[in-house]
DNA sequence: AAGAATACCAACCGCACAGTC
DNA sequence: TGACTGTGCGGTTGGTATTCT
């Protein structure tokens, strides 16, 4: 038995809202609260909602100081970054940015910034090829005249290939990290990448939660790829399933499989990301 | 000018979580 | 402790607008 529907659907308006329903929402909502029961609101207004449609009407739309459209360059960047370091938590992108929506920014991102960051990375990547394969090239003169003793398989000391941006349909196969933890690695990647980074210190259980945790997902970003691009991109052995990244550890930051997957996006992460504080946000770290 | 293809975005759906009983 | 319920979230859908051929 499954669980029983939030309304009944028989009786309930789907579809647009009308310029009337919208303005007695809103009515309604600015002068009363939501009397915190989105079920029991299109009720007592009279209107023929499903109560999650309201919430959601409400949210999207009718809440004040909504921004619609129009995204600015640095929104861009905080967007990129967030996602790149959370991934789809629309929710929390928003939060960072005043008087955007969950859904405008996640319809923002599947419509135009992914394929703007698409066309970037492969721009990136082309000039990543030409640069590494003249090095390679340099290399192999220099190891002709002087062959490192030892060096069995050069292929696995050239610097990594970076990964495309990661297919949202391979994301969303990824278990979630837990928010708290998504919110300190934000934290940890971004806004103290540039400095000595001491977030960590005494909390050898979140390190130990997160390691595990990024880990884990690591693995299944890789298959994902591996998936979507075939092989050829993946480098020393990953795509078996046996990654460098399994002897990551939390002593070199360099290690980490994440900053790995991140760094094909030099262009965001280099742009200056507002010291968003996500820590002040009560909805965030309440009691977790 | 018209039909097809693509882009955009509002809204829906279903799941997971948290609170309550 | 487990069932029930409201809420929030993220993925997806479908309608409309715009661009292309």
């Amino acid at each position: 038995m499954g669980r029983a529907p939030c309304c009944d659907k028989a009786n309930v308006k789907k579809g647009p809202w009308s310029p009337e329903e919208d303005a007695t929402l809103k009515a309604y909502i600015e002068a009363n609260g939501t009397g915190g029961n989105w079920i029991a609101l299109p009720k007592k207004i009279g209107l023929k909602r499903c109560g999650k449609s309201c919430r959601l009407r409400w949210l999207n739309y009718l809440r004040p100081n909504i921004t619609h459209g129009g995204f600015s360059e640095e929104e861009d960047n905080i967007i990129c970054s967030l996602y790149i370091n959370i991934g789809s938590r629309w929710s929390i992108i928003a939060a960072q940015l005043p008087g955007r929506t969950d859904n405008d920014i996640k319809n923002y991102w599947n419509t135009k910034l992914k394929k703007k960051l698409l066309g970037k990375q492969r721009k990136d990547q082309q000039a990543r090829r030409a640069t590494c394969l003249n090095f390679k090239h340099e290399m192999k003169r220099e190891s002709e005249n002087y062959p490192v003793p030892g060096m069995v398989n050069q292929e696995s000391h050239w610097p990594l290939l970076q990964p495309p941006v990661m297919p949202l349909q391979a994301r969303t196969k990824i278990p979630k990290i837990p928010l708290r933890i998504c919110l300190r690695y934000y934290q940890f990647t971004v806004n103290d990448a540039d400095g000595p980074n001491d977030m960590f210190q005494g909390l050898d259980g979140l390190q130990a939660e997160l390691s595990e945790l990024i880990y884990s997902n690591n693995q299944q970003v890789l298959d994902g790829f591996e998936g979507f691009y075939g092989t050829d991109n993946m480098v020393d052995g990953s795509s078996t399933g046996t990654s460098s990244v399994e002897s990551s550890s939390w002593g070199d930051i360099n290690s980490l499989p994440y900053p790995q997957t991140v760094s094909g996006f030099e262009a965001c992460q280099q742009q200056s990301i507002p010291q968003v504080s996500i820590y002040d946000e009560p909805n965030y770290f309440g009691p977790q």
